[in-house]
DNA sequence: TCGTGTGATAGCGATTTTCTATCGCCATTG
DNA sequence: CAATGGCGATAGAAAATCGCTATCACACGA
């Protein structure tokens, strides 16, 4: 019964028969009686098909909604047994914003030294894929955006401010400010993320409401990509200062940090969890940590 | 899988292997089968046995908790599932405290009206059984107590408060008074509840609370038992106001129901369902109808 | 020591599951 | 407009699982 709802599961994440199969570890016609037994046992239909996968009945909306919940709790379930005998173990799957992505070393090294036996998986995401993720199980946990977007049905655990920073050659026309202000920051040709990033709707906000029109001459969804170009002295970004401080930009002595001030732009990063009663031992743990390193992160 | 759990389920409530399989529709090597299919997938022990049952591990009784969710979840899935299709239908099971049974038909009655292809199968039991009934999804909703002793994981729905009535012939001592004190009422004979009740234990606390010792010729787990013997009118007893006037008790000119005043001696009865979000379509329905008859109820 | 009650085990037939191979449908495309 | 390719359903056979009957092993009481 609840393979099958795995099966179901696996059928919303890939809209197809055969991918959604292979996912599951079974063959295409292994999944279609799956979900046909399903539909004979509720005598109704859930999947809309026409020579291809066309969605779900109203019906199998709900069953997918069930199915998430008792799918997630059969895993918590195991992990939970699991833990009670061998200590906790097994994967923790974590999903962040590319932003936050190098805050998330001071959750997972603590995490490690407590509970040596759990491995991690780090997706990199947009905050609208992480939450998609975390409905569909794909993971346990996600660092996001808390306060701007609606995040649907989860739980958030605040982590961590994020303000911002210009960065610019140390030979710029700016370089030599103290603080500079948004208004100014607009004026200045930038390397952003793309516009899919809440980051990047954010930034271009804070920019727009000075009354200029930014002017992004690269975006990439790699922050990789954005810090080698602004490392070269020759691009400005705009980066979360703590971002700036744990990639030693500011060490190089030819790049500057320059605080942006002005308005209020700080935004709330923080853990999102799916939102069940109780969580898995592996998710508990991390929260736990997340509560004891914010406060060490606070200005 | 999910049987499996209700294997479990079955043991935990029957404490048996032979009849919890017996209850599963199985034999008992089937179930004892089961279980050690799920102690070797979880890779712990999860009963207790030496040559016969002996209670379940610490592991078990956790996979246990996640059990009845999981069981639960599952069973509200396929009525909500068959609900959108046909309709509400199935089988609503009831567990009623004595003293609450007459008032029942004012739930039955209208959401039949509603609903017309629910049936209903209502237990006569006490507060704890109720509570331990609902646990075990024995019983989809109960009928009892709200304030007195302590609820446990269920929600609670107030339906209408108990007030309580001296029941004697219309020749006997106290017959001819408009209202009597329950300093009165502990000095005559009466016939109640077993003290298993918690209707029982609530008069009985009422009565001693004046000072006297209560002397309590007859008890029995029935109200029908009681009601004969007071109909006879050689008994006295203490009956809830509604439950009296439902009977018919007052009609009769033999027997008189006359308030019993002097200290706030009333006790909210409400529904208990199971703590679960959402709740089952056919639990849903019997809430919504007991928030709408209970405004009626008030005094 | 025997009888009884309880749960585990063995063995077997029935059922279910899942695979491979293939079909039929539809949309795209040259 | 016919060929092609992708998608999901179907058929049939092999494999695995399930669930039963019969029986065993053990503990406890009379």
């Amino acid at each position: 019964m609840i393979d099958k709802l795995e099966f179901l599961l696996a059928l919303a994440r890939e809209k197809h028969f055969g991918r959604a199969a292979e996912a599951c570890g079974v063959t295409q016609p292994t999944l279609s009686a799956g979900v046909k037994q399903m539909e004979d046992s509720f005598g109704v239909l859930l999947v809309n098909r026409g020579s291809r996968f066309q969605g779900f009945t109203a019906e199998g909306e709900r069953v997918l909604d069930w199915a998430r919940r008792i799918v997630g709790d059969a895993q918590a379930m195991r992990q939970e047994v699991h833990a009670l005998k061998h200590g906790l173990a097994g994967r923790l799957r974590l999903a962040v914003i590319p932003t936050a992505l190098a805050m998330v070393e001071t959750l997972t090294s603590p995490y490690r030294a407590r509970h040596p036996a759990v491995q991690f998986t780090v997706f990199s995401r947009t905050s609208t894929e992480i939450l998609n993720e975390i409905e569909n199980l794909e993971i346990d946990a996600g660092l996001t955006y808390l306060d701007n977007e609606p995040l649907g049905r989860v739980n958030a655990i605040p982590f961590y401010r994020e303000r911002y920073r210009l960065l610019v050659a140390d030979d710029a026309p700016l370089a030599d400010r103290d603080e500079v202000t948004w208004a100014e920051v607009a004026q200045v040709p930038l390397c952003l993320l793309t516009p899919d990033m809440q980051n990047r709707r954010i930034i271009e906000r804070l920019l727009r409401e000075t009354g200029a029109e930014p002017n992004i001459t690269l975006e990439s969804d790699s922050m990789i990509l954005l810090y080698s170009h602004v490392r070269t002295g020759r691009w400005a970004s705009i980066m979360p200062a703590r971002l700036a401080a744990s990639l030693g930009l500011t060490e190089t002595n030819k790049l500057r940090a320059i605080p942006i001030v002005g308005q209020e732009a700080s935004q709330t990063i923080g853990l999102v969890i799916p939102l069940r009663e109780p969580m898995t031992p592996l998710v508990s743990a991390l929260v736990a940590e997340a509560r004891r390193v914010a406060p060490l992160l606070e200005d």
